[in-house]
DNA sequence: AGTGAGGCATGCGGTTCACGCATCCTATGC
DNA sequence: GCATAGGATGCGTGAACCGCATGCCTCACT
């Protein structure tokens, strides 16, 4: 049974009159005629008295006719829908993102999407980029902003990934030390003296290995998980640490930042992750543009 | 777009396969592809991720789904809506018949139609056979008795008639009456002297009209409109009635019947009228032998 | 790592089907 | 009585759908 049939019984019903209903739809009323004997066929009822002068629904007729255009609502209904999916009034966005890009950037990108499109729901998960990007491969999740140093990066192989913004080690140190204010990268190797807060006393597990590819075991003073905990110390004067750039939103006061050279600790990239394979729905499209915008903000 | 596109839709959903849906539905692996893509192009969105073993609803696919289940769902509700139709388990029957019909035909045949067919919506007017057979070639009624003496049937062309049964005329005689009882029909030119009872005063427009046919004109004694009324007369000996045999159902104690000679009153024949051109609802043809029974037992 | 298998996409040929055109039939109304 | 309106239908054509065969990709197993 074609779809055309029922909206022809429709506007056979509406005017009364195959020749009418054709000419409203462009059929003539040969087609008209023949479909109408088509559904009439389908149904096993007659759906129309031919009357001297037009047509007049049957008792059948009548009946079918409610479900026809029920059905025929339920279609246009789903267009409608899908529509709104297109234009994002609807839909569904589930991201995957790691910590530090929660410190900033996802939570901006997500609350101007979210502003400017409320109808779509999303929901967010923090977690490692490796699990995300296997959440991706298995359809769990839709998005998800990952990062890593090169060698990691080229692991993901099952996403595509699409890089977003690159994310330098900065040195955290109190406001009043010595190689505060300056102009120049500084050198690790400059730091082999200082005491440094990290989140392990064993540095090959944190940003601190850095250290190690430059030559010297740094002394972990002070042991802290958290970036506001770690500023506290440095805040204090009892140490240095080393810190993305994406965490060092909301530096407190008395910690000053420095650059430090480009060949002491590899950068790390981020960049948006999306199945390979699969179709994108639109609410992911949709989405890139303001991640992007917000890793403007971000950086700049 | 093809309602079996949607059941294709629906299968492979159920299946998360294309090859497994159209096994089940008897399609090629093919056919069931294509059939998706149209469908997707119908509706402009991926309703399938392809993965590399089968395939998985798109958010997309998932909202669409909703929407195309729903509508076939319709449809099937429309072909049981028809269905029942045709076993009387639904539908609507607007019956017409005349005064005299109602007195025990007509009610009998309902009573028996109802109680079996409980779902069907049965409406009932009472009224003059002319204005059914109007009614019934404007689409207002779907069925009537009707009566009439042959002339006046002839006259019915809009309507299509079946023969239902004859209404004899008979005498309504006091019980201790001379000719009360007798075995022979009556002669109407035997009682030319008696006393009448009569629904006016002018015997033109009655079925006393017979009586002038028959070349005298009878007294009319006592005017009266109902059956009752007449038969009240009559058992009080104060005169006579003609009375069709349908009428003559509940004959008060008191009134004795006797047949009349077929060539002095000319039998009035009833007959089941439906449009003639139109299509007839399921509970028209339904409801026919159940009037056909109450006739032979209205007559037996 | 190679190979076989499972599964979707697609080119090709044949058949069906639905359309438009023209015509016929019926009933109406002037 | 004839013109008109409106649905039914035979005929020819073109599009669309189907099955078959094949290609391509991924996964699993050896």
């Amino acid at each position: 049974m074609d779809t055309a049939w029922l909206e022809v019984f429709r506007a056979v019903a509406r005017h009364g009159s195959f020749t009418a209903a054709g000419t409203e739809l462009g059929f003539t009323q040969s087609a008209v005629s023949r479909q109408i004997a088509a559904l009439e066929a389908e149904f096993g009822a007659p759906l129309f008295d031919r009357l001297p002068r037009g047509v007049r629904l049957t008792q059948q007729g009548r009946r079918a006719l409610g479900h026809a255009e029920a059905a025929l609502d339920r279609l246009s209904d789903a267009r409608r829908d899908l529509a709104a999916l297109d234009r994002l009034a609807a839909g569904r966005l589930r991201l995957g993102s790691f910590a530090t890009a929660d410190a900033a950037l996802v939570p901006r990108a997500l609350a101007a999407f979210a502003a400017d499109h409320p109808g779509v729901h999303v929901t967010h998960v923090e977690g490692y980029s490796r699990d995300h990007v296997a959440a991706l491969a298995a359809g769990a999740l839709d998005l998800a902003v990952v990062s890593g140093y090169p060698e990691q990066v080229a692991a993901y192989e099952a996403v595509e990934l699409t890089h977003l913004l690159d994310d330098p080690v900065l040195v955290a140190l109190p406001a009043g030390h010595r190689l505060a204010g300056g102009i120049r990268p500084l050198r690790l190797a400059d730091l082999a003296g200082e005491s440094w807060v990290a989140g392990s006393h064993t540095p090959e597990e944190t940003l601190i290995s850095a250290c190690l590819r430059q030559g010297f075991r740094p002394r972990i003073a002070y042991v802290a998980r958290e970036w506001t905990a770690k500023f506290g110390f440095v805040a204090a004067g009892l140490g240095l640490t080393l810190v993305p750039a994406l965490a060092a939103g909301a530096l407190p006061r008395g910690v000053a930042l420095a650059a430090l050279h480009p060949d002491d600790a590899p950068t790390r990239t981020l960049h948006t992750a999306i199945p390979r394979t699969t179709a994108h729905p639109p609410s992911v499209t949709g989405f890139l543009p303001y991640l992007r915008r917000a890793a403007g903000e971000v950086t700049g």
